[in-house]
DNA sequence: GCCAACGTTGGC
DNA sequence: GCCAACGTTGGC
């Protein structure tokens, strides 16, 4: 049982959109170290939802549903880029802001303030459990 | 809109 | 294999 994070431009694909689809592919992801974090994703796994740009906030959890599999947006056939499948979990009571995970000190090692630009990262158990506990306060 | 960070591409 | 040029992401 892994944690994780992901992002998402809430233009392209967001929050909202997830709610209302319960499950989506998970795809359209182009780099390299994002891609081999999403193949190293099992089933039951949770995820935390980050939505960059105008919002910055993570809104909720989904849980992966179908472990990795060729990314059916991708054409180019030499770069095997991959998807998975992700299920809407739980919608937070409260958003967590950027800023305000930039607040907390046990948080500063966090994938998303450490290489922010990375779209799929791994997080520590405890990184998961402060987020949610922030979140249902 | 700007810029820093970083990934990718292509010339050498 | 190096590195400059360029493109993209994402915070501010």
């Amino acid at each position: 049982m892994s944690y994780w994070l992901v992002k998402s431009d809430p233009d392209t694909y967001s929050w909202e959109d997830l709610k209302k689809d319960v499950y989506t592919d998970w795809d359209g992801v182009r780099n390299y170290q994002a891609r081999n974090n999403l193949m190293k994703m099992e089933i039951g796994d949770e995820v935390l939802v980050y939505e960059s740009q105008s919002t910055k906030q993570i809104t909720g959890i989904a849980e992966v549903t179908k472990t990795f599999f060729p990314d059916p947006t991708s054409l180019d056939m030499n770069k095997n880029w991959v998807a998975v499948e992700l299920k809407f979990k739980e919608e937070f009571k409260r958003f967590i802001t950027l800023q305000e995970i930039k607040s907390i000190k046990e948080l500063s090692n966090i994938g998303l303030i450490k290489q922010s630009r990375l779209s799929v990262m791994p997080l520590q158990a405890e990184e998961f459990e402060i987020i949610c506990n922030l979140a249902t306060n």
